[in-house]
DNA sequence: TCTGGGGTCCTAGGACCC
DNA sequence: TCTGGGGTCCTAGGACCC
């Protein structure tokens, strides 16, 4: 049996930790550059809000509306979730992180009154006990997380991975569950399948769900019941098939736990359009300085950068140019140094004169473990390498202790407006006009309770 | 004026090997 | 008339996830 604990809205709900006044309330929060919104708390769903909404939208959409907004703030909802991960890693027997806001658990050995009821070895559908044991775990759980957190969570509990995301919905979607939803035998599952619609399952994206739609398929069980080889048919892929399996009861999606990455990418669009090269120049730096910081961070070196740049597509009166190119290290490393360069060589290639640039990214491709026999196979000038690295150390450390950007190196520019930069570069700065406080990582956000107005109240 | 930022995996087809 | 049979590796494109 399997588990997944899902964040309700979760930007949304780690935004009302520090701002109580605003359960209940409509509350979007946006995407980098305050560009469009990426999480609404239910009143903002019932509103008719939809997801990635453009933020310069919501006004005209929704006039008269008092809607609360944030900019994204992921320090703290990393901060935070990383709360919520450390109480299911208590109460769990396993997990895996999934995503910032979903954690998947294993929870076969937690039921322990099984074994004799069981008739032909199998753990499905369960006993009653059983079930009636983990809708308990599942609730006490949310509770835990609510009472500690600060931040409501939904599980579904069910056989496999995708019915347990099922079930999570359900979870989520009607009260009498009390946060946690468990599919124990074939007519909870059949009743689930009945009620998810196709494109809400796991795996069936927009394509998909265009597909099955026009073929008849509206709910997840209208899916479960076509026949096996009408599937690998229809769809020529294994990845569809392993949904259909797990619908209909195996358990058969691989449990990747969280590995090392094999590529790793920072992009980000402008605030405004770049069309000079230098200025061009100094953010695909900052881009590689940070893959490379995410390469020291899991211990990997990378043998391969690649930089890409596009106009802005949505503007159909200007000339639209995109490119992507990669080059090939010598030596693989995860150095800021070597990878910027690298980064800048790969820009001068795809640069063109008279566009107007609305993004850029780096990524690092080619990767494998940071072991020192791999540095040293072709290296010529260990020395330098070795400076290197020891240069990266103490920038990394310093980062650490002092906050993000404190040192970077020449090429870079300080993107942070409370930065130590001087104030021209910030013409392209991220935009985040409603971001909130971080009382949960820095000192100076720290909130401090009025004792006498406490008092008084 | 204004539209995010990450990732993974699969398949087909071409280049190349013997 | 008539042109093999077996591989591997790489890339681009398309699908999916959050």
């Amino acid at each position: 049996m399997y588990g997944i604990a899902d964040i309700d809205n979760c930007y949304v709900s780690c935004e009302r930790v520090f701002r109580p006044d605003l359960n209940g309330k409509p509350v979007v929060v946006l995407s980098n550059n305050d560009g469009m919104i990426v999480a609404r708390s239910n009143e903002a769903k019932a509103l008719g809000i939809g997801d990635c909404t453009p933020y310069f939208q919501l006004a005209s959409q929704f006039p008269n509306q008092k809607i609360a907004v944030f900019s994204s703030n992921y320090e703290l909802y990393g901060e935070l979730t990383g709360r919520v991960i450390s109480i299911i890693s208590k109460e769990a027997p396993a997990y895996f992180r999934y995503s910032i806001d979903e954690c998947f658990m294993y929870v076969s050995p937690l039921l322990t009154h099984n074994d004799e009821a069981r008739n032909d070895g199998k753990l499905f559908p369960l006993n009653e006990e059983d079930g009636r044991f983990l809708q308990r775990w599942g609730e006490n759980l949310h509770k835990r997380v609510r009472r500690e957190v600060g931040i409501p969570i939904s599980i579904g509990l069910a056989p496999n991975k995708t019915l347990a995301k099922i079930a999570s919905r359900l979870a989520k979607k009607f009260e009498v569950y009390k946060h946690c939803c468990v599919i124990d035998n074939d007519y909870k599952r059949t009743k689930a399948l009945e009620w998810c619609p196709i494109e809400n399952v796991w795996g069936i994206g927009r394509r998909y769900t265009a597909k099955l739609q026009s073929l008849g398929v509206k709910t997840a069980l209208d899916f479960a019941k076509h026949h096996k080889d009408w599937v690998r048919q229809t769809f020529n892929n294994i990845n569809i098939v392993r949904t259909w399996q797990e619908l209909n009861g195996e358990d058969v999606v691989p449990n990747e736990e969280l590995a090392k990455k094999k590529s790793i990418c920072t992009s980000r669009s402008f605030n405004g359009m770049i069309d000079d090269y230098d200025t061009l120049r100094t953010q695909v730096a900052n881009y590689a300085s940070r893959c490379a910081e995410k390469l020291r961070m899991q211990k990997t070196v990378a043998s391969i950068v690649g930089v890409f740049v596009n106009t802005n597509f949505f503007r159909e009166d200007l000339a639209q140019y995109w490119n992507f190119q990669e080059t090939r290290l010598i030596t693989p490393t995860n150095s800021t140094i070597p990878i910027v360069q690298a980064a800048s060589d790969v820009l001068k290639r795809i640069y063109r004169k008279g566009f107007q640039y609305k993004k850029a990214g780096v990524v690092v491709m080619g990767i494998f473990p940071d072991s020192p026999i791999q540095q040293d196979l072709f290296d010529t000038n260990a020395e330098t390498i070795q400076k290197m690295r020891r240069l990266d150390e103490v920038i990394d450390r310093i980062n650490r202790m002092n906050g993000t950007e404190t040192i970077v190196i020449g090429t870079q520019q300080y993107t942070r407006k409370d930065g130590k930069g001087k104030a021209d570069v910030f013409a392209n700065a991220i935009k985040h006009d409603f971001k909130s406080k971080n009382p949960t990582t820095r000192w100076s956000d720290i909130i401090v309770l009025n004792h006498h107005a406490k008092m008084n109240q």
